[in-house]
DNA sequence: GTGAATGCAAAAGCTTTGCAACCTA
DNA sequence: TAGGTTGCAAAGCTTTTGCATTCAC
């Protein structure tokens, strides 16, 4: 069974109290150093997958870039900004996106879905009015090109 | 400017002709070498890189592995399966999820929104009907549990 | 001819893992 | 006490990068 040992409560809580910021896994072993200061970067790993199989922590994660937490679970969404690539909270009702697909795809077993909004942070937006590209970029008309 | 060499015709070929597979750098370098014995891993990163810049390509991320590629870019969209970690096409028209999230967080800058479905995909259902947990799944009922 | 692109190899970044020692239940 | 958990270090995997050479324009 799994047990309750001090790293594991204090990862929790580090990744608890760092409301809005959707740490990553370094971030969290600097932090939970603070109080645990022997604790390997192995054992944060460990702990946070831990954390996440038994519901307690949500992954999120960017291309390219190391996997990011949260502990608030309260199906809230984010917004990925394409410039500094940090994550911020949205707050909105979402529709029913799951019952029609899952009529139409009996074979699929769809058990949930996610929506992810991309944009830039009002931080980014100021600083870099040329909207930058980055290599998250998706091209905003979906058609195909042709070389 | 950019420049039309060989390689960069052989990678989006390849990607093109992967439909449905959803291929990562590896697959793509181990199937171009057939038509560019001599290219490099390094370009092949670099080329899907330009690609996806250009708009050629569309990258899909999975948390904690190797970014994924396609070439149809016709907005359809896709189911993760949590056990086998592949992707699915899924076509169906979704409704107007950024009008209202865009009026509530004119800070933002919005931009787009993605959506991905997860689940189980047939082959994985018939052979794990326990469903085995992954490191990508996250909890249906989202109450923050206590520990 | 010139600068962009390549091949090669080394390195970087993130994450996983083997194992002996330790600690929770 | 038993077996889950940890610390440590090494390794693994994906991706990036420096540089001399090559090649598309």
């Amino acid at each position: 069974m799994k047990r309750l040992t001090k790293q594991r409560k204090a990862v929790l809580e580090v990744v608890r109290q760092a409301k809005g910021y959707h740490p990553d896994a370094a971030w969290v072993y600097a932090e939970v150093r603070k109080r645990v200061p022997r604790i390997s970067l192995g054992t944060v790993y460990r702990t946070l997958e831990v954390l996440v199989e038994e519901g307690y922590l949500l992954p999120l994660s960017r291309p390219g870039e190391a996997l990011r937490y949260e502990a608030n679970l309260d199906g809230h969404l984010h917004m990925l900004c394409r410039h500094c690539h940090e994550y911020f909270d949205i707050v909105h009702p979402l529709p029913d996106l799951v019952s029609e697909v899952r009529a139409k795809y009996p074979e699929l077993s769809i058990e949930r879905v996610q929506v992810e909004y991309q944009g830039l942070c009002p931080r980014c937006r100021e600083k870099h009015p040329g909207n930058p590209p980055s290599r998250n970029t998706e091209p905003s008309v979906s058609q195909t090109p042709h070389i």
